[in-house]
DNA sequence: CTTTTATATCGTAAGATCACGATATTGAAA
DNA sequence: TTTCAATATCGTGATCTTACGATATAAAAG
């Protein structure tokens, strides 16, 4: 577990906002077709962020590489979701 | 309480070693004459990092703005220690 | 007063971060 | 195949961060 990584992911307001959608997808992403235990696709996260697509994907990329997202590829899409296992741990050691 | 300002300080190693290091000042303090319950001045938290003084002095800034420490000046000397009530209310509001 | 000690602030350069539009990639659909 | 839709990557400015040495400030010592 990269802590730099995760708090360096965490300093961010856009970053800390998506994990907090992505903890309750069926409230922020109710209109997604596919199964919503997949994760949310990349699209619908741009459209919540009032951001271009290209900044939205990069900040998926940096929690992605802290470890606090996974992703899923099936066709066309991109579905990200919390990886509740590092996060717990990253909480965990967090002993400020 | 600033989320984003905590948020932000602790995305960098040298303030979160500083802060793990004013939370055992017995430990790594041990040589300070003035009490350690007034805190830890400036200048050796200077020695333990391997940095100038000046920049050791803007991290304790940025500490000290996040709220995650205060400081005391007593003469010449200003003590620093960590503001357990803003460190604990941040770790509970961190639902992460 | 002048000097010394402790610390903060200033000016600045290098590097990181954040945002964008444009383009590349990948897979589905026509 | 050609086209379209979803997403990632590239190139580039603008801004923020980090570090430094030099200088300023404030209090104590001489």
């Amino acid at each position: 577990m990269d802590i730099d990584a995760i708090h360096k992911a965490l300093a961010n307001p856009v970053r800390r906002q998506i994990l907090a959608w992505l903890k309750e997808p069926e409230v922020y992403f109710a209109e997604q077709q596919h199964p919503l235990s997949l994760g949310v696709c990349a699209g619908l996260i741009d459209r919540r962020c009032a951001l271009s697509q290209s900044t939205v994907s990069a900040h998926l990329a940096t929690l992605l590489k802290a470890g606090l997202i996974t992703s899923h590829r099936v066709g066309q899409w991109n579905y990200f979701k919390r990886d509740e296992a590092t996060i717990q741990a990253f909480i965990d050691q967090m002993t400020l």
